[in-house]
DNA sequence: CGGCAGGGAGGCC
DNA sequence: GGCCTCCCTGCC
């Protein structure tokens, strides 16, 4: 296999910490099919391994392994919980996941816990996905918009999808149409893309930032789930005190934490959840 | 089995 | 803006 160097990065952390869902672990690494192709990673100490069904993917784009860290870390650690969470998953970094699958999948993480969003994503590639060719089997990708387009909302329901079926094929159809697309939201500054995208059924403050943070870009994009609503309760006064509205506290945590407060949401909500350790800080 | 979740829409004020 | 209710589904 080829690899290229990754230096300060765990791809354990980074996949596995809730903000893709386009990765599943295969054999010693893990395996996408989301990427317009298939693309098998495998990391050993500083090196990522790779294998592709296509052309070279572009790994350092995909896991941000050119955001300097290093200076990130030293910019968000401003207390002692965000000291232990950056330790606790040094080689954590913000994933560039594809567009439209990542809009899809946290449309569908409304009121779904991370194996179920799983399950959810495979029905849409075994459904409705492109086959590909690799290493002598045929594995299924994520599908288009035009291809999910061909789907009813009643044949969405079906994925399981509840009413979150109306919330895919309307916000599907709004990309097929151009209301919103990948390239005018990265043209916006933060704040646009996020109103924009809120434009979007389905999308809503939370899963608009998770789209801003998780495919766009927007290291500022600072969402505030349940899990992240109960740090800052606890341990962030500072934040709550801010107001009610996610809003303002969300306003309240890019202030507080700076330009890369997105990476110190995903330290914060990666640690929380492997045991809610930060209770005993 | 009743209750409850890793949000958002739509209606209301 | 803030608040309220309803919404599928799986799981305890």
């Amino acid at each position: 296999m080829r690899y290229i160097q990754a230096d300060d990065f765990s791809l354990r952390d980074t996949v596995e910490s809730g903000q893709t869902f386009n990765w599943i672990e295969k054999e010693a690494g893990y395996i996408s099919t989301d990427l317009g192709q298939v693309v098998y990673v495998e990391q050993r100490k500083n090196r990522l391994y790779y294998e592709t069904s296509h052309h070279g993917p572009d790994l350092r784009g995909l896991f941000r392994l050119d955001d300097p860290l290093t200076e990130i870390q030293k910019e968000i650690v401003r207390d002692d919980t965000m000291r232990a969470s950056v330790d606790f998953a040094p080689g954590l970094r913000i994933v560039s996941n594809p567009f439209y699958p990542c809009l899809i999948s946290f449309i569908c993480s409304i009121r779904k816990n991370i194996p179920t969003i799983k399950s959810i994503m495979q029905s849409f590639r075994d459904r409705f996905g492109p086959t590909y060719q690799f290493r002598g089997e045929q594995l299924k990708g994520f599908p288009s918009p035009e291809q999910v387009a061909e789907a009813s909302p009643k044949d969405l329901r079906g994925l399981g999808l509840g009413w979150r079926a109306d919330f895919v094929y309307k916000t599907t159809q709004a990309i097929l149409q151009d209301d919103v697309s990948e390239a005018m939201l990265r043209e916006m500054e933060y704040e646009a893309a996020h109103k924009k995208l809120k434009t979007l059924h389905g999308v809503g403050d939370k899963v608009a930032d998770c789209v801003c943070l998780f495919s766009l870009g927007f290291l500022e994009a600072f969402p505030i789930d349940v899990w992240i609503e109960r740090v800052i309760q606890d341990k962030y006064g500072i934040l709550s005190s801010a107001g009610k509205s996610y809003a303002k506290k969300s306003r309240a945590a890019r202030e507080y934490f700076g330009k890369y407060a997105g990476y110190a949401q995903e330290y914060l909500f990666h640690y929380t959840r492997m045991g809610n350790q930060y209770r005993s800080i």
